[in-house]
DNA sequence: TCTTGCCTTAGAGTTCACACGAAGGTTTAG
DNA sequence: CTAAACCTTCGTGTGAACTCTAAGGCAAGA
């Protein structure tokens, strides 16, 4: 597929998917004879992925790493699966994250008309010791 | 308390701190005799609210917005209350997206020896339809 | 008093993750 | 055959949110 055809069926520009090969995130796209992209059924799994993991808020420091030792070979198998397990850790921290805010709006919206802001209580409200 | 103390308190650069102050994130911090910051503790108050929504991904901008009606007063107490809603919503989006990362990362990680990536069933697989 | 280490401001620099523009080659529709 | 519409690279621009530098005032210990 071309890079147009990537770019819609993603929903990324051509110039997202040209900047992640660049630094690596993405595997060198072979080309045709007049030196355009043409993506392969494996390319295209490599978009799916990192979109997906962009999406969810994945650096792309992280993926370049990640990337870089699927490179590498079989022998590394160990230390891919790590960072996928890594990956997942990282998502769970920042899912607990903003289920704690979501429960300090929550507490800030029930009580919004209590205008006597006070530290210690905000406090306590951010870490669910209050509600 | 000073500047220094604010920023060990709440892990934020003393940088920061005066940027959020300039763009009218905080409110203006009283000064002692020499002109340096000394912060109540209505201001740390502030400090915390901002850190806490910064971290749950509030933009800059959308937090001026809200400071700048909360500073109008009680009329505004309505247009408040929504911008804490939608933030909330915002949040409840961003978490079912992780979660949806997490899973498909699950579903890599359980078949992480197939090593045959089929792009329609890596897109099963993370719309929770495989597994 | 001198030195070290705070604090201040204004303005410039940095980082991230793209987005854009120019210059030029290729493909396709009329 | 030519004009529109693709593609390429290289380099620069953008916007958000800091982060740092310079130049100078204030404070506290030897």
């Amino acid at each position: 597929m071309n890079i147009n055809g990537v770019s819609k069926q993603f929903d990324l520009t051509k110039d997202t998917l040209r900047y992640w090969e660049r630094l690596g995130l993405l595997p060198e796209i072979k080309r045709n004879d007049s030196g355009y992209r043409e993506y392969s059924e494996r390319d295209m799994n490599w978009v799916f992925y990192i979109k997906a993991l962009r999406n969810a808020g994945m650096s792309i420091e992280a993926l370049i790493e990640f990337v870089k030792l699927y490179r590498e070979g079989k022998q590394t198998a160990g230390s891919r699966k790590s960072l996928l397990v890594d990956q997942r850790q990282d998502l769970e921290d920042q899912r607990k994250k903003i289920e704690k805010t979501i429960k300090y709006l929550d507490y800030k919206i029930d009580h919004f008309e209590d205008h006597t802001l006070n530290y210690e209580r905000e406090k306590l409200a951010y870490d669910g010791n209050i509600q």
